[in-house]
DNA sequence: TTTTCTGTACCGTCTGGACGGTTTATCTTG
DNA sequence: CAAGATAAACCGTCCAGACGGTACAGAAAA
């Protein structure tokens, strides 16, 4: 029933648009439709993402649905996509502090690999990943291009090419154990090594 | 017509038969089947992992499958299992080559993590991770168990627990990256990298 | 009016797995 | 040893239900 109070603000839907504003700002019908697709995945599996479950998770019909994402497939692309945009304006932001604040890109990077906020945005977000590689393997691709351009960018500028590499790894290893609730370490011993990982990367001061 | 394309891996199947009846064959057709959906899962992705499509690529009939695996739930239950054994194994045989060498059980780790031999073996059975996140999250249970296990032991008796956390998140890193296709450092890069992840948790000369 | 949905009904295909039959290896008994 | 007897291992078919998708008649908003 779309029950919600619905303030149904303006909707410029351009095909992306990844207004990532406030976290409970996604107004439009089809970000809606893609959380509710990424909470079925987190809950149930994503060998059980289907349409009708999500169309009981949103509370749209089935018809809109349908009428936002054509099929299945066309769903699974937008998680896709969103994964892509998340992935590149978190780079971005990164960037832009990182100018802002005179620290190194890397730095910027590492600290926002590990922030508070990123990390819900990308264990929400990743669950498109699962779905992906659920449905087909290929559905990957424009993500590991992002993820591949992103990383050459940041290896490129970094005074110690290696190091910057494991850095990133092993935010991406802190990621991947999110995604698949294998995370193992408590909170404290997580902010340690976060804190270690920020200062691995952090210019000596020579 | 289990005679057919299946030239298969000669592996050496002595591990861990959970069932020890008379059951050599039993236990190698469970091998061989297991070996199939995890095929099954790399090449069309964890949604198409159904029994037929396991049948069809192992070889053996649709009885023969389910009489080896009542349901599809044991089946994927089996794929975790092989998880969960080749951890323990690896983390085993590790502990062993470092007192037969004598360096550390930490940089003993390292390099088994990072062994081409492993690696193959790793990037095959973790579709099963794939799988059973697909099927039900709550079937990596055991799975997070094993490695929360292995992990403490590890960083219990490392000089420099965050240090050796990092390392082993970078693998994870590295590892995941396979699992998802992701990969995408050059091989010179990934030996560099892996080289002096090793370095990171050895004993510093001092 | 057009766009964006709702609600319902429906269809062809896929999927899990139940079921009964068949072969093969081992054991029993005369 | 022959002749079953028994059980393990495996085969192939069938079916209810789930699934993706279509179709379409409205309704409500823009």
């Amino acid at each position: 029933m779309r029950c919600s109070i619905s303030v149904m603000s303006a909707m410029a839907d351009d095909v992306s648009t990844p207004k990532t504003e406030t976290a409970e700002d996604r107004s439009s019908a089809r970000e809606l439709i893609l959380d509710a697709a990424e909470r079925v995945v987190a809950r149930d599996g994503a060998r059980r993402l289907t349409i009708d479950a999500v169309v009981k998770e949103s509370g749209f019909s089935k018809g809109g649905v349908l009428y936002n994402f054509p099929s299945k497939l066309d769903m699974i692309k937008g998680m896709v996509q969103r994964i892509v945009d998340s992935h590149t304006q978190r780079h971005e932001a990164a960037l832009a502090r990182a100018e802002a604040e005179g620290s190194s890109p890397l730095e910027a990077m590492a600290r926002a690999l590990v922030s508070k906020e990123e990390r819900e945005v990308d264990r929400q977000v990743s669950m498109g990943l699962l779905a992906a590689a659920a449905e087909n393997p290929e559905l990957i691709d424009p993500i590991r291009d992002a993820i591949a351009r992103i990383r050459s960018d940041i290896v490129a500028h970094a005074a110690d090419p290696q190091l910057a590499t494991i850095m990133l790894l092993a935010s991406d290893g802190l990621h991947f154990s999110d995604i698949l609730g294998l995370d193992i370490l408590a909170d404290d011993e997580r902010e340690a090594v976060e804190a270690r990982l920020i200062a691995l990367v952090s210019e000596p001061p020579q």
